[in-house]
DNA sequence: AAAAATATGTCAGTACTATTGACTTATTTT
DNA sequence: AAAATAAGTCAATAGTACTGACATATTTTT
C-alpha cells in the first residue's frame, strides 16, 4: 500500500479545509462586520474634535493618497454622487484642509490636494488606524498578512482590484524581514 | 537586573525584523475600505425590494444568528442606541419578519427570533455575500483563509473577539442560544 | 463656427441611519 | 419598599446619501 506524496497530502488538506460550510462563511461575514466597525470607529474621536464625520475622513484620505486628483476621479473612487461630495469637499476647502487649483492642461478640471493643515489631519487620523493594523500584522506574521491581502482583494469588485494593487504586485514578499 | 524571557526575545526579534512601512499600512486601509464597500453593496438590491436599509439587514442577520437574543444583547452586538434599533426592529416586527416573545424566566425580557418569512430574507441576503466570500476563499486557498481570519480577528476590539471565535472556542455565554 | 460632450458647481427636496435626552411601564433584585 | 434592570416611546437634531434639475466654463467633435 503506497503512501501519499507531499503534493497529494497538500491537495487532500486543501479539499478538506476548503469545504465551505455555512458556518465558516457566516464567521467571515461577522469578522468583516466587527473588524470594519472597530477599525472605522478608531478615528471618530479625532473627527469629533473637528466637527467632521466619516465622509470627511474618506475624502481627506483619498486626496492625501492621490494628490492632484480631480473631482470626477474622486467620485469614481468613493462611488458617491457629486452632490454628496460637494457638501463635504466644500467644508474641507472652506476650512483650509483641501486646496483646489485649475489644471493648466484642461482648465475645466480642478486638481485637489491637501494643505499642510490637511496633511496634518490625515496623518493624525491614519496613525490610529495604522497602529491597529500594525498590531494585528505583527501578532499574526507575514504569512497571515499575505492571506489577509489575498482574500480582501478577492472580495473587491474586479473593476476596482487594481486600485489596491499599489506599487508592488508580489504580494507577501514586501513584509518579509528586512535586509535578508 | 533581570533577563528577557523567551517570549520577550521573540517579540523583540519580530519588532526588529519586520518593517511595516506606511505604504503597507495604507494598502491595508484601502483593502478594508474597498472590500467592505463591495461586500456590503452586495445585498442592497434585495433590500431595496423590501424597502429596507442596511440597518434592517444587520438586525435580521444577528437575530438569525442568535435566536432568542434579547433586545439588550442585540444592542450590545450592534453598538447602536435603543432608539435607533427601535425603528428598524419595529418595522421588522410589524411586517412579520421578526417575532418577539416574553422570556418565561424573566418576564421583562423579550426574546427575538426570525419568523419563517424572516429566515427566508436572511437566507436570500446571506447567500449573495456568502458566494462572494466563497469565491475569494476558494481562489486563495486554506492558508490564506487562516491568515485572513487571524488578521481580522486582531483588528477587532479585544472585548468582542470572542464573538467571532465561533466553533473554535466557547463563545461568551451572554449571546449563546441558551441550552446550558 | 456651431454643436456636442465634459467637468464642475449649485439648488431643492427626500430618505435612512443614528444620536442625545427625557420619560413611562413592567418586572426583578436588593 | 426601594433600587435596578429591560423594554418601549416621544421629540429634536445631525450626518450621509440620494434623485432631479439646472447653470457655467471649457474642450472636443462635427
Amino acid at each position: 500500500m503506497r503512501t501519499m506524496t507531499d503534493t497529494e497530502k497538500t491537495a487532500a488538506a486543501i479539499n478538506q479545509s476548503v469545504e465551505l460550510s455555512e458556518e465558516q462563511l457566516r464567521q467571515a461575514i461577522e469578522l468583516l462586520f466587527f473588524a470594519y466597525r472597530d477599525f472605522t470607529g478608531e478615528a471618530d474621536a479625532i473627527l469629533d474634535e473637528y466637527e467632521f464625520g466619516r465622509a470627511h475622513h474618506r475624502v481627506v484620505y483619498f486626496i492625501g493618497r492621490n494628490p492632484e486628483v480631480t473631482v470626477t476621479q474622486l467620485l469614481a473612487i468613493l462611488k458617491i454622487t457629486k452632490q454628496s461630495l460637494a457638501r463635504v469637499l466644500g467644508q474641507l476647502i472652506d476650512e483650509g484642509f483641501v486646496e483646489q487649483r485649475t489644471d493648466a492642461a484642461d482648465r475645466r478640471r480642478r486638481l485637489l490636494a491637501l494643505t499642510p493643515k490637511g496633511m496634518e489631519l490625515d496623518k493624525q487620523l491614519t496613525k490610529r488606524q495604522s497602529l491597529r493594523i500594525a498590531g494585528a500584522y505583527l501578532a499574526a506574521g507575514p504569512q497571515a498578512i499575505s492571506g489577509f491581502r489575498q482574500i480582501l482583494r478577492g472580495l473587491i469588485n474586479a473593476e476596482d482590484r487594481e486600485r489596491v494593487d499599489g506599487f508592488f504586485t508580489d504580494i507577501g514578499s514586501d513584509i518579509s524581514p528586512k535586509g535578508t
